[in-house]
DNA sequence: AGTATATAGTTCATTTGTGTATATTCAATA
DNA sequence: TATTGAATATACACAAATGAACTATATACT
């Protein structure tokens, strides 16, 4: 996204040619598209060294942060913002490089437990210091009290969605 | 998206065992990647009925905020935040539809010039009382103010990226 | 002019993601 | 207990997106 004073223009333009399209709402959303897009990006080339992709990334992450490594896919699904079917998928792979079990469950016979192995923590302290420069960049321009209320903001839009 | 609470949860383990993670840059990032998601899918369903999904609504969108309602490829990847190869293809889809036509261009003849046809003109001032909808409900949660300053927010935190 | 470098767009092989159907198990209740 | 309906995960066919290589044109420099 080189210019956004250009998707103002456009907005403009729109609004002329259709007056009830709300400017407001298409611009937030709009931003978050991009900034979606360049987070995406950027993550993937910063993971692409370790031979992982973002949304690998991300479900490895979602396991890293429960207190015994592990997950139902249904509720990595949920987590993660994935689709079950691409759950599925991911985490095949992700067993296939050996950072991660399936296991059935006793409880309910239904349910698969997904759990990182010793070597799925490893990869992932091994990559953190990246991540952890990487979050920094992308917040640089942001002070920790914007972020906080940019925090509040989002979490309030993300609350209107589905029901 | 069920429950932003547990993220909270997932980033203070997350943290307790890897005390470098920077808290407050993450949860923006994971906000903003859920909301995209969410944005994402909502508009691929309303969009269904129409025969398009939300990239393909986007490039229409870009296009019709021009003043002559045509773009250069490379433009339209750069404001809708696709890759040139997808815009290539989505463009085709759209030309197929016969939404867009594509014409070469006598200045520059590496460029290609694609511009709404009548039809596709038709076709967004169709669908486009279903977006009004979906995008005041997409922000429903959100006052005037708010939307302003995420506004602000988003702005400055894209800011940050690609220099 | 001639050569190198950059830009615009596309093509293609591969990876990634989706929707739908299906098998299995569980939960509720008649 | 038998039956119905919901939930969990997967399989699979198809759709969408990406990276890298390639063609053609333009621009800069010597």
């Amino acid at each position: 996204m080189r210019d956004f004073a250009t998707t103002e223009a456009r907005l403009d333009i729109t609004i002329a040619k259709y007056p009830a399209f709300p400017r407001q709402p298409a611009i937030v959303t709009r931003l978050v598209k991009h900034l979606f897009k360049e987070i995406n990006d950027d993550a993937n080339a910063a993971m692409r060294r370790y031979g992982l992709n973002h949304p690998e990334y991300n479900i490895l992450m979602m396991l890293y942060g429960t207190p015994d490594n592990s997950l139902h896919p249904s509720e990595l699904a949920d987590v993660a913002g994935e689709k079950s079917a691409n759950v599925t998928r991911l985490t095949g792979q992700l067993c296939d490089k050996g950072y991660i079990v399936r296991s059935g469950s006793e409880d309910d016979r239904r349910k698969v437990t997904l759990t990182l192995t010793p070597e799925g923590v490893e990869a992932i302290e091994g990559f953190l210091p990246d991540i952890v420069t990487l979050l920094h960049r992308q917040t640089r321009n942001l002070t920790s009290d914007e972020q906080g209320q940019l925090e509040v903001l989002l979490k309030k839009m993300l609350g209107g969605f589905g029901e």
